[in-house]
DNA sequence: CGCTATTTTGAGCCGCGTCAATACGGGTGG
DNA sequence: CCACCCGTATTGACGCGGCTCAAAATAGCG
């Protein structure tokens, strides 16, 4: 039931894994995460509201849909993977989060989670009571923009999934975004390890799992890839990018 | 090249179609369009900074993809569509805007309109310069909240348009989305005149022209709706929310 | 009344979903 | 350490929805 330890740990592919403290405002992807674009004094602000959560295991619930909102989460490691079930109870994949993510906006507009969310391997956070966040954001106006702009990107972002496009765009697209999300909005990374089942990349770009595999088979096949169960190479980027060329890009 | 007189006033379905005065406290769609929800005093306060629009011919354009955000528009009268042009090139029908609404919402966030919109028929609008509008949503939270609300409706209605459904379901709650849009915000009406031809709501649903066709045959067949060129009658309307179902609402 | 734009209808093809069988791994118990 | 088992991933066969190409039928308009 478990995912072994190996698993976890091939999936800790930063070597920045662990974080030297517990407080945003020195956290080392802190440029990346929440605290982006605030000033010192504003992020210092954020270490007195944020709490670490405990070691999360594979296929853990971080909540559930239908649970009141009672917090945001930031990953620190590992990763997730946030689900819903559409009208005819079928459970559809809405996104995957990696490190230095939030997660939890999806609650914020009835104050009530839409979606599930399940830890894809051995995974932690850093955990935001809202409501603390909240009475930060009424005098810390920056914070409360950056929090507008992360709302924008999640929209923005499931945007590019649903689109019309075909299973060969749609793929190559989603495989570029993971890469550029590996190391926290640094350079790409070649070397990219799949934390998801293969089911959940098919279930989230809505094509059948068969597809999905035989579309990456014939992405080995013209050299784009070089893929070794959940490792993946990227061979030929800018095959890859002119594949997926049509999708938008989806990052902010 | 223009549409004919006839055809511009068939689209005006509402007896309402002229309306009393040129304020927008004493609207009569006011209780659907922008002023929603203010309360009086405020709303008097839209009064002196809306203007009214020349009329519009078939085919002439609002303004243009690219041009910077100067108003906002309500459509007092007529049938709008809003176009982009995707990353080859190509015309893709975002939406349509029918009396009651608000144009100019995608130009908010860059400053610059992401769109072109140009009328379908004979039409015309109430102006709202957006620098006013601005002046007044500092001091008018109300207007603020109304402006997110509307903006948060036009991300959600263009997600149910783009979501994988099948042509029969797109098409479904195309028809179903136009129904209950004709009376502003009333009861959804059984007859609708189409205000735009086949090619834009097949463009726009991202379908064949032919496909669109051939389902609109298929649903009279079924006895579902009756079909006179633009005029619509929607003879069971359990049967074709049937068949939308899979698709949310798309409404607020 | 002819011309052109729009809409409908028909034939054939292709992508992708489904069903079904097979291969692969990782974990367990002997 | 190996046999076994089960969940995940790949591969093949086939059918259907919807797109494309092509042509016929209307409708709007001068």
């Amino acid at each position: 039931m478990n995912s072994s330890v190996l698993t976890a740990g091939a999936w800790q592919q930063s070597e920045e894994a662990v974080v030297p403290d517990h407080l945003c405002s020195r956290c080392p992807r802190g440029r990346f995460c929440l605290p982006l674009g605030l000033p010192l004094d504003e992020a210092q602000r954020l270490d007195s509201v944020m709490r670490i959560g405990r070691v999360m295991q594979t296929k853990q619930y971080l909540f559930h849909a239908g649970e009141p909102l009672k917090a945001l989460y930031a990953v620190r490691t590992g990763a997730f993977k946030s689900t819903a079930i559409d009208c005819d109870g079928y459970e559809q994949v809405i996104g995957f989060q990696l490190p230095s993510e939030l997660i939890g906006l999806d609650g914020v507009h009835a104050g009530v989670h839409q979606c599930s969310v399940s830890a894809l391997t051995v995974s932690s956070v850093c955990i935001f009571p809202y409501k603390a966040l909240m009475e930060m954001t009424s005098d810390v106006s920056t914070l409360a923009r950056q929090l507008m702009r992360l709302m924008c990107k999640e929209i923005n972002g499931n945007m590019a999934v649903i689109g019309d496009y075909m299973a060969e765009e749609r793929l190559a697209a989603f495989l570029l975004g993971l890469a550029m999300r590996v190391h926290p909005r640094g350079e790409l990374s070649t070397r990219v390890v799949l934390p998801m089942p293969r089911a959940d990349i098919a279930n989230h770009l809505r094509i059948a799992g068969e597809t999905l595999s035989r579309v990456l088979a014939r992405f080995q096949g013209q050299g784009l890839i070089e893929l070794d169960h959940r490792v993946m190479h990227i061979v030929d980027l800018d095959g890859l990018e002119h594949v997926s060329r049509r999708v938008p890009p989806a990052s902010l």
